[in-house]
This record gives C-alpha cells, structure tokens and sequence, in this order.
DNA sequence: TGACCATATAACTATATGGTTATATTATAA
DNA sequence: TTATAATATAACCATATAGTTATATGGTCA
C-alpha cells in the first residue's frame, strides 16, 4: 500500500502472501518453528498432521520465503525465513483482542 | 503468536482475518478507503467491479471489523475500521521487496 | 400510495484449495 | 547393489470461495 497508487498485479502478489498465511496448519507450523529449525519429522510430531500434508505445507511457505530448506542427510530441516510474520500475527492479534473489547463493552 | 503457545481455535481465527486480506478485490476497496470514505456506488467506479460483488466483499470486510458502515439517506458510506491493515500491507510489501532484492543479487 | 434509486441478498457456476492415499525420490547403511 | 528411512510429489476428492445474474430490501420523493 505504502500510500501510493497499486496495481492490479501488486495487489494481486500481496494477496497471495496473505493467503499463505491464511491457513491454520501453516500457521501452526510457523509458530512451532519459532523455537528453532526443525525436520519435517519433528513438525508432523508436533502438528499432528500427516507426512504429505507438512511436507505441502511447507513447500508453499517455502515458496513465499517464509521457511528456509536445509538438508544434513535424510533429513530435512526447515527455520523460519522471514521474521516479519511474527510481527504480522501480532498486529493482528492485537486487532481481535480490540475488537473483543469493543463488543464485551457494547454490553455494559 | 505472541510468544505463547496458540490453541488450534486460535490459529483458525487469526488464518481466518488473513484470508479477509487474501483477496486482491478486497485490499483494492481498502486501498481505495485510504483517502476516506466512499459509497457502495464510488466504490464500484473506482474499482471497476460490480455492484454485487463490492457489496459482498464489503459484507466480508465488515464481519472482520476492517470497514465501518454509516448509512445516509438512501447510501451507504464505508470508511476503514481498523488502520492497522496498512500496517500489514506495508510490512508484507516490504517482505516482497526485499526477496526481489535477494533473488537480484543471486546474478551477480 | 407508487415510482425510483442505492444497496443487499440468493442462487448458481467455475475455480481454487486442503486433505488423503499411493507412489516416487533421495540419502544412508548393510 | 539392495534394503530402509525421510521427504517429496501425484492423483484424487470434498469443500470453500469469487464472480455472475436475478431479485429483494430499504430509503426518498412525487
């Protein structure tokens, strides 16, 4: 946005980064990963998702930059590659907090 | 995120608010309340979208507190209801900018 | 009231997407 | 090389969603 004017094709990338984000599972992986990398093994613990569904998962955050693939042997291990989406989860989870706010005050 | 563990409910509200944001329609009409509010009818000219269409997504913009509505005589005016969406769109631009830069660099 | 304008909603279609199962790939170890 | 473990991909199905057309709702004015 950036207070200038977009085009249809900027609007049309920066949707598609939201709509990377906007699945549970791939937030869920994110937040597991925010401790430190893990292989594809550990988030399927950690998820409870299935092998192939991870492994999708990741490839479309991957392919959004936000995780980073590195490989030591078998095993694959995925970071977080872009810290910004941390910030992006926390403004909006400010917003929902306020938004409950005013709702919960609409009643008093 | 928030540094807290996150339940799955909550995953799913917060993916929930970013596919509001995943659509290239619905950051157009924010774009477009930038500058202040506007009409279902000015919304429509300056998207190029039709009627239904604008309303609709302006129905989904308001169930996620992101438009406010104030109705006038026969119209009805939207106007931005959480401004913290720009700071969202600023932040994933910036994310986009820079993986241009580092795709950039990988050719020199 | 009735005609008219602006907006909202319903019903429908086409497409996109998440999840599953089965299979392919890649690396290690015997 | 063969067997095995970890990960990736393919094919498929079910659901969700954006857009359209047609219609309903609500407000204003004669």
């Amino acid at each position: 946005m950036s207070g200038l004017v977009m085009s249809d094709d900027q609007l049309e990338v920066v949707a598609q980064r939201f709509r990377v984000l906007s699945d549970p599972m791939r937030l869920k992986i994110l937040h597991n990963l925010r401790e430190g990398e893990l292989t594809v093994g550990g988030l399927v613990e950690l998820t409870g998702a299935s092998q192939p569904n991870v492994s999708k998962h990741l490839s479309i955050l991957r392919g959004a930059g936000l995780v980073i693939r590195r490989q030591e042997g078998n095993q694959a291990y995925f970071s977080i590659g872009a810290p910004f989406v941390f910030d992006l989860c926390d403004i909006v989870c400010e917003g929902i907090r306020k938004e409950f706010e005013q709702k919960q005050s609409a009643f008093r």
